[in-house]
DNA sequence: TTGAAAGCGCTAACAT
DNA sequence: ATGTTAGCGCTTTCAA
């Protein structure tokens, strides 16, 4: 491990016969006028030395990083390190380089990271927060995008999936089947605010079809494999559960699939004895027994509008808050019986 | 966008009514004895002012910056999310914040991270290199854990799985099953060397056997979803494939399922007709059609050795440079024959 | 086109 | 326990 010299601009300077300021000309990318000359002198002795610029130093002075944040709740949930990626190729043409924040459905790993942010560290953000304090995000005083529908953030550029619209075509499309006990699975992090939108749709939802919310089919977990057990175990304990559950909508794949497979094991048809219905359309979908009905969202142009709004946002602070939401899409598959057992 | 104001500790020193260094003593975490009544003004303060260290001109100085940076192929293959987010426990514990790199196998990618990493960005890498070059590695002159087995790395620290035995484990059953004609889909990025454990001992393997290497059997490839599909349009199109391979051994559990899926859809009777085996052993190997027969990685044990690893690099540089290698185990499903058809 | 010089915000001797 | 001071390596006026 070659421990790193701290060849600086002076020693360049020295070596090319130049001027430091001359040296930070050259490597500084918005090239000052320097002679051809000078300039060959100087990254002569570049390579000769092996210089590198120090990042700190040079941020120190332009309070620029060229480091952007990607934050995500869950990178292996294969729809957030879809949309992580995707995001990579906008970004890094535009000059940037990307990282990754994972911060696993925590509050206080998401609080790491704004840390790390506010310190500077990076010239913008893309975000999907786990917590509803939007003013926390505000606060941290750079250019970001929300990932995901929140209408409540007036000022911050927003992407994601019309969640409103995507949640009523699962619940229309379970309904349509003759679903009408249909029970519910969301995210147990967050405030009420954030839990809001999917759940206030299934609300809507259900009064609209004169039917009253059951509490015991409203169940807050997280969005996850463990979850997706938890959601098994919580419905098969809940007594005589075949007459009082129909459907599931849940949240999002992940946890759609794990419940599949908890309910298979323990024995359930799903499919038929229940139906269960999903959100996101990650690759595992097709492949859960029985295959995964669901609301597709568009990953791939989230990830690239995120980037773009990004770097909208990060070459002119102060246009116009912009908002950019796409449908989803129901695919569908064998998770959701043809008819309801119970019609 | 509440624009960041450049409160520095001057101000903060101002209000408090003391020297600068008073409040660097308290934000920077080695307490340098400061008196209680001190450190209170100072936070009362800085609570006022919102004031937040800048961390370029901490860096500046300390030539630290308290992040680390774990760098992998491909974040959308879980096996990897799963490895990244692993290392993440450890080293936050350590004090470090975490943040990841997807190289998507490409190498210039890889390279624009290096120099992230060469500029003083970072204190630490984990990382599975996508070249063979490892003198570029250790020019970054930071402490460094390699992920995967690189024999040839020998002063520097790496954790992974014993790949050798691991590939053997696949290759001994599939031949334990009477499958002769064996192909084989590896990596296409990186050197010679890069390839050399999985392809070395198949070629070990077969000669031991006493069987040819056919180089027709021989793929190169993505191991991605993409080399999936083309792995199974490349079989498929195989003058009288059926004759000539009776099973394909996958570098890993995607490309391994994407083939299945393939095939699959082909009309190929997986299973039977041919046989997979993968590497690594992904939630999703369990949801193919048929079920993934694979040699099952430890992943969580590897994220924990390798920020154990690197943790004690750091604290140590002089340290001797240590491997940890994990077993693989066989995970038998149904993509492998009971008997191949051929014998 | 080039150089001199003044900091960016912080930390770390050193002195008190 | 606290203040003074000298930079860390770079960028950026300002002059020449």
């Amino acid at each position: 491990m070659a421990r790193k010299q701290s060849i600086s601009i002076i020693e360049v300077a020295r070596l090319a016969g130049v001027s430091k300021s001359t040296v930070s000309r050259v490597v500084s990318d918005r090239g000052g006028s320097v002679s051809p000359k000078a300039e060959g002198l100087v990254n002569k002795a570049i390579e000769e030395l092996g210089y590198t610029r120090n990042h700190h130093a040079s941020g120190l002075r332009t309070q620029r990083s060229w480091m952007i944040l990607v934050m995500v709740p869950d990178i292996a949930n294969s729809f957030w390190a879809e949309i992580a990626r995707t995001t990579q190729d906008g970004l890094e043409a535009g000059g940037y380089s990307v990282v990754i924040g994972n911060t696993d459905w925590s509050e206080q790993r998401q609080e790491r990271y704004y840390g790390l942010a506010r310190s500077g560290r990076f010239d913008g953000l893309i975000l999907n927060s786990v917590t509803d304090d939007l003013d926390a995000i505000k606060d941290m005083g750079i250019p970001t995008v929300l990932l995901g529908e929140r209408v409540e953030a007036q000022d911050i550029d927003t992407v994601g999936t019309d969640t409103r619209a995507a949640t009523r075509i699962a619940l229309d499309f379970l309904w349509a089947r003759g679903h009408r006990r249909i029970a519910i699975a969301t995210n147990e992090h967050g405030s009420e605010r954030f839990l809001s939108l999917r759940r206030r749709t299934y609300g809507e939802f259900l009064s609209e079809k004169g039917v009253a919310v059951d509490r015991d089919l409203v169940f807050r977990l997280n969005l996850s494999e463990e979850g997706g057990k938890e959601l098994a175990k919580s419905i098969l304990s809940l007594p005589r559960w075949q007459e009082r559950i129909d459907a599931v909508f849940c949240g999002n794949d992940v946890i759609a699939i794990a419940t599949i497979d908890a309910l298979a094991a323990a024995g359930v048809a799903v499919g038929s004895d229940i139906s269960i219905i999903g959100m996101d359309d990650i690759p595992a979908a097709a492949h859960s027994r029985p295959a995964l009905t669901t609301v597709r969202k568009m990953r791939t142009l989230t990830g690239k509008a995120a980037a773009e709004l990004l770097l909208a946002r990060i070459s002119d602070p102060g246009r116009p808050t912009e908002k950019r939401l796409f449908p989803g899409e129901l695919v569908t598959r064998a998770s959701v019986a043809e008819r309801c057992i119970h019609t």
